[in-house]
RNA sequence: GGGCGUUUAGCUCAGUGGGAGAGCGCUUCCCUCACACGGAAGAAGUCGUAGGUUCAAAUCCUACAACGCCCA
């Protein structure tokens, strides 16, 4: 085997790349339908075309390779179908921007010509986060790729739209709804965005008409008002009624009243409404039934006027009198000072008010009535309910399921219309002839009704999400009764961010349920939001985003992965900062210059070479059955998607276990002049580091590919190598418990020559005494392990056998023949061992009295804590036997350890 | 106002009923023939506060506090 020695370090740049374009061009990522294979399919959230990869895109996006990786890995047909949205307000917003910097305004361009510009920038830049999945290696089936707004996904739009209609699930109306002053577009409720603004409580006086005649006719008498509280009190322009809780002991008499409304002069009558909350401000409300949803519902009980204030760009139009014109926080003032000078205004109060933003610019929306049209909810969201109710669906983590429910029992219907140009247009025809509305998949060329040929099609396009939430089905081809479908739908797993639950999963499983007659997917792994260091949300405006890509460029793709895969942890926010990927960028490069070590190791290796069990060196069976033991606790913690658990495991495996301890003991071997037991090391070797890169492959496709190729006897890629089984008969408990005792041996030594400076050069002898027989064979058997990574240089008094060990009963005649001062004493249990010096060297007495007495300290308190425990008749009782007989071994064994310490004190005079 | 989450070593976080853990940082020693992106040894925590349940609580329950998020 003329296996090229790797470089010294990891350089990740060529790598990538290489082997990125290679999995490409052979078509690994594409996934048939296979009557032979299992289906696995996820679809991917969709990133906004305008996008380009963030932070947590990249999490997301790792995460779902890693499972769908594992799967391909597995043997299923794994099918991961990539694609873009059409994100119609922010494309749309973008390509505006390009307009400006022209000087020209889409109107300018006209519809047609303004969308022909979006597609071309589409063309230009909607591959952008495309792209960037790549780089991180992303293993989608790019064949299957979709954008929202392709052709036949436009066709699904319009048929599911036209199946609603029909259903009667699809109406049009005049209704508050969240208007965007910038965007010039009606949104959604989820698409308000509300934040906590300090603002104020404005009370204003409205006078009884009555009391004004009154006023009239007796000069003295007190003129009678109610005063209400608002927060936004230019809308009182637009007032048609007060109201009072019909319970409030104080307005009982007034209701039924006439008031006359401040400035407009307007009479406005005094109604009652259970609505009113009494205890707020003075429990008397102004109600505007154009400008406030909840006016809105109390207008339509009372039957009131609708009076709408404000034009498309919230400015007050002629119906707000004297004030047309005025933008709306000008409006606002204007109103006040006159309210004031006209002593309306009785007070004002600081008050911390939710104000809606747009989600896309920010801008405070208006609630705004108008012609919209929307989707009924209730019917598509109960068999939604249900399916995760009964389990059907289930949220990873399963709290989330309590958010779901919480949104979706009390769902309002959806705002669809969009008054935008990019997007799709509602596939709605109205009739100049007979006024006849027409809703139909194709575009109709007569009225079927009056056959009248002047049809104008509805002016707005559809919510982007009224789109997204075909995904999982349109993608699959959808109305057509396709293959991919039956084989690939339902999904298996949607993997996303808490915050577009309602936008999107939520939706999903509606649109599934309802078109598909299943759910979209049967699990819904929901990640966490990505912070930075100090735990503040990834901004641009704070100035705090940490872009992957340039992570990517000095940390490697793989490191970053890894890094993003170890901090999700079901159901907590994570925080990202650069220090982390630097540790696992070390840990890409530690498990690169094993690699190294092993593969420097091969010359002459023998693929084919399977050594016999018996050939088996405790070691290399301690070392496979850790491997096992690995390979089944990371593959159980991708199952439940549980990736950090299963990258700290896989992380200390091959750091502390295979790197640390396994090559270590195998130097000898591969050294030594045993060709057998040479093939037999390289065997294991090899097999562990194969196990290894299997189970880091999906987090860490790059490297792992690199490596593996290099490995001998390596198929076409480790893409489509096996997946790792766990395998109950590599398990081994003898060759555990005699490995962990060589670690514990190698270590306690370590410290007791560190804490004495004994150097690795200087002669010393080693003796052990032991009461258990089979300490001799652990010792003896790994006797050129325990003096080379204990670092000792054992040539005293040892007749050249290294290590002596003997019976503990052997200890007094030991010691009477120990003519020079002293020993270095070392216990662990089982096991007590000296370390001599030579014969013209002493140890320092003082010193070692110190180190027994800190040792004997550490012991002391914490067989303190488990006498007590004893001493304790109800835990004796009651505690689980194993639970009382774990604690009386641990104390046996600190017992012996302390008897030994104090005994070594006392002969050192102590 | 309703709900959810978090609070464990200097930092970031694992750990859900019986011995307080990891990574990074820090201290000391070492460029030893895979790796200084490394090796060896070590220091470091009243597990937010106060109660309760239990033989036993970081872990379960209650209240409170701080921080964060979602919804209204």
């Amino acid at each position: 085997m003329e296996n090229e020695p790797l470089a010294k370090a990891y350089t990740h740049q060529d790598v990538e790349r290489k082997w990125y374009d290679t999995w490409l061009a052979r078509g690994y990522f594409h996934a048939d339908v296979d009557p032979d294979k299992k289906p696995y399919s996820i679809v991917i959230p969709p990133p906004n075309v305008t996008g380009s990869l963030h932070v947590g895109h990249a999490f997301n996006n790792t995460l779902q390779d890693i499972v769908i990786r594992r799967k391909r890995m597995q043997g299923y047909a794994a099918m991961w179908l990539p694609g873009t949205d059409h994100a119609g307000i922010a494309t749309q917003n973008v390509v505006e921007r390009e307009l400006a910097k022209e000087g020209k305004t889409r109107q300018d361009l006209g519809r047609e010509a303004f969308n022909d510009r979006v597609w071309e920038w589409k063309a230009k830049y909607g591959e952008t986060i495309i792209n960037q999945l790549k780089l991180i290696g992303c293993s989608c089936d790019w064949d299957r790729e979709r954008f929202t707004f392709d052709e036949p996904y436009s066709h699904a739009v319009r048929v599911v739209f036209k199946t609603l209609y029909d259903e009667g699930l699809i109406y049009r109306g005049n209704y508050i709804i969240n208007w965007c002053p910038r965007c010039r577009t009606a949104l959604s409720d989820i698409e308000v965005e509300h934040e906590d603004k300090p603002g104020k409580l404005w009370y204003i006086k409205y006078f009884l008409k009555e009391s004004a005649e009154a006023q009239k006719a007796e000069a003295q008498k007190e003129p009678k008002y109610i005063t209400v509280a608002t927060t936004r009190p230019e809308t009182m322009l637009g007032d048609t009624a007060v109201a009072v809780n019909p319970k409030d002991e104080r307005y009982r008499d007034m209701v039924g009243k006439t008031l006359i409304l401040p400035l407009m002069n307007r009479e406005i009558p005094i109604i009652a409404d259970a609505f009113v909350d009494a205890d707020f401000g003075t429990g008397a409300v102004k109600v505007t039934p154009s400008h406030d949803p909840n006016d809105f519902d109390i207008g339509q009980r009372h039957d009131l006027p609708q009076i709408n204030i404000l034009t498309e760009d919230a400015i007050l139009n002629d119906k707000a009198g004297p004030y047309a014109g005025l933008e709306r926080y000008a409006g606002r003032e204007a109103v006040l000072k006159d309210l004031a000078a006209g002593g309306w205004l009785v007070k004002d109060e600081e008050h911390l008010h939710a104000v809606g933003h747009c989600y896309r610019c920010h801008t405070v929306v208006e609630p705004y009535q108008s012609l919209q049209w929307f989707v009924k909810m209730k019917p598509l969201a109960e068999p939604a309910i249900a399916a995760v109710k009964n389990g059907t669906t289930v949220f990873h983590p399963k709290r989330w399921e309590k958010i779901y429910y919480e949104w979706m029992d009390n769902i309002r219907d959806w705002c669809i219309s969009r008054q935008l140009w990019w997007g799709h247009r509602i596939p709605v025809w109205y009739c100049a002839g007979c006024g006849e509305t027409i809703v139909a998949t194709e575009d109709p060329t007569v009225c079927p009704k009056c056959g009248g040929a002047s049809l104008a099609q509805d002016e707005d396009v559809l919510d982007t999400w009224f789109s997204s939430w075909l995904w999982p089905f349109a993608t699959m081809g959808w109305p057509e009764k396709t293959a991919e479908l039956a084989y690939f739908y339902p999904t298996n797993l949607l993997s996303t961010a808490f915050d577009i639950i309602f936008f999107w999963v939520a939706r999903m499983m509606m649109a599934g349920i309802h078109f598909m007659g299943e759910v979209p997917f049967h699990d819904v792994y929901v990640h966490a939001l990505i912070r930075d260091a100090q735990g503040q949300k990834m901004s641009k405006s704070r100035g705090n985003v940490i872009d992957p890509l340039d992570v990517m460029a000095w940390s490697g793709t793989d490191a970053l992965r890894f890094t993003l895969a170890s901090m999700a942890i079901p159901g907590r926010d994570v925080l990202m900062s650069e220090e982390r990927v630097e540790g696992n960028r070390h840990f890409v490069n530690k498990l690169w210059n094993a690699s190294r070590f092993v593969l420097m190791n091969l010359d002459g290796y023998d693929a084919d070479y399977v050594p016999a069990k018996a050939d088996l060196t405790v070691a290399d069976r301690w070392i496979l059955s850790r491997l096992n033991k690995t390979i089944k606790d990371v593959d159980a913690s991708i199952e439940k998607y549980n990736f950090s658990e299963a990258c700290n495991n896989t992380y200390s495996f091959v750091w502390n276990e295979y790197c640390d301890w396994y090559i270590e003991i195998t130097k000898d071997r591969l050294y030594g002049s045993d060709e057998k037991d040479r093939d037999t090391a390289r065997y294991v070797l090899v097999t562990a580091l194969d196990g290894i890169l299997r189970l880091l492959h999906p987090v860490m496709p790059f490297v792992t590919e690199e490596i593996w190729q290099k490995l001998p006897g390596a198929g076409e890629t480790i893409m489509r190598a096996e997946w790792p089984q766990p395998d109950a008969k590599m398990r081994d408990t003898g060759a555990e418990e005699e490995i962990t005792f060589v670690i514990e041996l190698v270590n306690s030594i370590r410290q007791a020559k560190h804490e004495s400076n004994i150097t690795g050069k200087q002669p010393v002898g080693i003796t052990i005494f032991r009461d258990d027989l089979k300490y001799d064979d652990f010792v003896n058997g790994n006797m050129s392990t325990i003096i080379r990574l204990s670092k000792v240089n054992c040539d005293i008094g040892t007749g050249g056998k290294g290590i002596l060990i003997m019976p503990s009963s052997d200890k007094a005649v030991w010691r009477s023949n120990v003519e020079h001062t002293g020993a270095i004493n070392f216990v662990i249990p089982g096991i007590e061992g000296f370390i001599e010096l030579g014969a013209d060297e002493n140890v320092d007495v003082g010193d070692q009295v110190d180190r027994l007495r800190k040792r004997l300290e550490g012991i002391g308190s914490e067989l303190e804590k488990l006498r007590i425990k004893l001493a304790n008749e109800q835990f004796v009782a009651k505690a689980s036997p194993v639970a009382v007989e774990k604690v009386r071994t641990k104390a046996s064994e600190l017992e012996e350890m302390e008897t030994k310490l104090r005994h070594q004190l006392q002969t050192l005079g102590g």
